[in-house]
DNA sequence: AATTCATATGAAATAGAAATCATATGGGAT
DNA sequence: ATCCCATATGATTTCTATTTCATATGAATT
């Protein structure tokens, strides 16, 4: 198993702020601003979490016009969320989020 | 979706040796110094982990005698891993690991 | 070619996680 | 009851990721 492979794909994950950007992304391909607003976070922690996105290739970019448009590969993050949701429904309580 | 369970689930594997301990636990239940051993990391350190993916529910633990024996909760760690493998074959490349 | 809008980027500041080290706990053997 | 082995835990230090802020780039519009 390759580690520094596996641990870099959910450290890309495994953000607040990445992890909202996915949800907003899961109802369709948006633009920068558009994200920033829906999430209610700044652009340039926007930009800088999608790139990391990209860079896993959890998403993928084309241009319009001047805009930026983001969407999910949906591939890779519609089977591993629902992996996810399934394990933190069945193992997840408030022990789970004692820190 | 809840993002806080979601990132707290990424956050558990998103760490290298918590990944060795995993790799480790695929291939059968094991004792806290065996696989420090094994591992090659240090008994307190491994401890501290064993805690974090405990937390998680991805592991589970018996005693025996003095010993602790952890092991894997396969439901959910197996087919993750395999949708991560599938992933990184298919994306992931010399880019993935630039920083 | 100057201006504006949308986004990206770099560097510095901040926050957060992980490792480390020293010590505590707890079971079993003597 | 004392000692030893296996593991856990707390506090501090160290390391790394994230945010922030200021600025750069780049496409379209005038």
């Amino acid at each position: 198993m390759n580690c520094p492979s596996y641990t870099r794909f959910f450290e890309t994950f495994s953000n607040k702020t990445r992890m909202k950007i996915i949800a907003e992304l899961i109802s369709g391909a948006k633009s920068v601003n558009y994200i920033c607003k829906r999430i209610n976070e700044e652009q340039s922690k926007v930009s800088h979490n999608l790139k990391k996105l990209s860079e896993c290739n959890f998403i993928n970019v084309k241009a319009e016009g001047k805009k930026r448009i983001y969407s999910l590969n949906k591939d890779t993050i519609k089977p591993i969320l629902k992996l996810v949701e399934k394990h933190v429904k069945t193992y997840c309580n408030e022990e789970c989020h004692k820190k």
